[in-house]
DNA sequence: CTGTTAGCGCTTTCAT
DNA sequence: ATGAAAGCGCTAACAG
């Protein structure tokens, strides 16, 4: 079977009768190139009838742009990372934008981030991973300065990125719960390395002191399921009892009902829960989940804002998404039967 | 602030004292072309020195290969794709290929696709998607038939595609709850435009048939949580009265827990539970669900090693992951204890 | 309004 | 074992 040989720019030329500088400059609405109506449309019948697709290598070669963005994630599993993955994929595609995927769960992450740099195969760089070292970063970001942006994380020495209002959805959940009734809460949240934990650990301890509510913390070394539902036992080991708990994040809020399950405990009828992020899940667990929904699309919407201004020489710079977290109450949640 | 140039291939052969051309075939290892061992030392020292990375535009523009697969997906949200899209960047990157991700959330995914393909982006494509129309992905096929894989789906006139043991999954459910002594099975499917759901279903029916157990299903017309539990509903309503609910899919499995816990029916005790591809939530939720786990990781890997196949000139072909699928016991099922 | 020219950085014959 | 030269397909500067 003969494969015949994509059609170039020079294929379109002959057709029309012109220059190929004149029929580039036509597809792409060069605006320092106008032609006649009347050539301009013939130049496009000619691409149209044999299907002519610009050639990106070429195209890239020359401009320089590879008008693609390269986006490094820890993996697929966690909600928010799928959130964030659309969000950064749809305004991708709105701003004439491909995107090259990048997880590091196979290989050195180091290298897989710097390769789509340093080879050029796009533009900027979305980081969107806690696993890699904040000096891995630093070392990188001094090697490409106008290209890396950090997602939903921030490290000193990398002036690009963008985050939520983590402490603020943190508050939420205590307010929540403070309104409730509720005087012991309990906080289970990741590890400290992950400056998210930090802010959403940081928010919950400052809205209970401004609530006057008793609060503690646990500290996982994970941010999954299993460490949500290995925090509870932690959580109702300890003298506090608490009668509410927070989760750090989605997943650990599942493993966080899952646990409780395990050791008995009625939820909301004994302890309240709340989850930090929202999913679609939420609605199908038992009892259904409340959480505080933060916007992780936009958050990637906004970080590919940030990474085009920057290829376009714009200074970086630190954005907070400022969408304020919402809640989304469900049945996790009740008011406080004193049962001291 | 400064922004120095990208080293090239000629800054490493002024370096090095040599013709770019030969620190070309030294870095590339390229076998017809050897430099003395001296020299290619000299060279490789200042490639490293200098931190040459070749340009991919120039590259892919020279030998008309971009290394980079385009993987479609219909989003990020089912764990299925979770898994089918690490097995395929894990894969691509063993073979050193990169990956271009496309959702078709955002746009038109027809034209999604064909851009990737023909704009030269991607030396071939995989598509992992209901969502697109199997006309449209055969007339993408016409045009290059060398590129494209279908992934987890099979379509008339499209002849390379990789997929699971479909039909042997539901049998091994169908088995595991007719061992358990269960009489009366309703599976719980998506649409039949789905080919997976199309042999599911079947394999489903082929099993019990085969076991003498009474067989209902209940066709759904998504796959997700809500499908699952609207699909409770209807298979509650018949008058079948079965002992046990087959799930199509993981999320349907976990919206099928929800909503017989919102019936107010005692799973496994009074209705036992399997879902269909296995997931790490299963051991978060209540009860634990037990699934059929198959390999999608596989498939993605599959699906790469088909698609580097086929751009090596190799001809298309369907391939069946052989690995079976295998039951993953967990607390949703149990044996019958007679209540009629 | 349209054509000419040069060259992006690399690989690949073909010489030597 | 190494070099010279051509050219992949496109865009951009400059002419006209």
């Amino acid at each position: 079977m003969e494969r015949r040989r994509r059609p170039t720019l020079a294929d379109v030329a002959r057709m029309a009768g012109v220059d190929a500088s004149l029929v580039s400059r036509v597809l792409r609405n060069d605006p320092r190139g106008f032609a006649s109506a009347e050539t301009a449309e013939r130049i496009r019948a000619a691409a149209g009838e044999i299907g002519y697709r610009a050639n990106a290598a070429a195209r890239g070669l020359r401009s320089a742009r590879t008008m693609t963005l390269g986006l490094l994630l820890p993996g697929f599993s966690s909600p928010v990372y799928a959130s964030i993955a659309h969000g950064v994929e749809e305004r991708a595609g709105e701003q004439g934008y491909g995107l090259v995927l990048g997880t590091h769960a196979a290989g050195d992450p180091h290298e897989t981030i710097t390769g789509m740099l340093m080879h050029g195969r796009v533009d900027g760089l979305l980081v969107s991973s806690g696993r890699i070292e904040d000096r891995a970063l630093r070392r990188l970001v001094e090697q490409a300065p106008q290209s890396v942006v950090l997602v939903n994380r921030q490290v000193r020495g990398v002036a690009a990125s963008v985050v939520l209002r983590d402490a603020d959805a943190s508050a939420v959940a205590v307010a929540h719960l403070a309104e409730l009734g509720h005087r012991r809460i309990c906080g289970i949240f990741g590890p400290r390395s992950l400056d998210t934990m930090v802010r959403r650990r940081r928010g919950f301890l400052a809205e209970a002191t401004r609530r006057g509510v008793e609060a503690s913390v646990v500290e996982m070394a994970e941010r999954d399921h299993r460490a949500g539902a290995d925090g509870v036992v932690q959580a109702l080991k300890g003298g506090t009892r608490p009668t509410a708990l927070v989760a750090g994040t989605f997943p650990m809020g599942v493993g966080v009902l899952a646990g409780l399950h395990e050791a008995g405990v009625d939820v909301p009828g004994r302890i309240s829960v709340v989850a930090l992020h929202d999913d679609g899940l939420a609605d199908y667990l038992v009892p259904r989940l409340t959480t505080v929904a933060m916007a992780a699309e936009r958050l990637g919407a906004e970080a590919v804002d940030l990474a085009i201004a920057l290829v376009d020489g714009a200074d970086p710079r630190r954005v907070v998404v400022p969408d304020p977290p919402r809640l989304v109450r469900r049945e996790s949640t009740a008011s406080l039967i004193s049962n001291d």
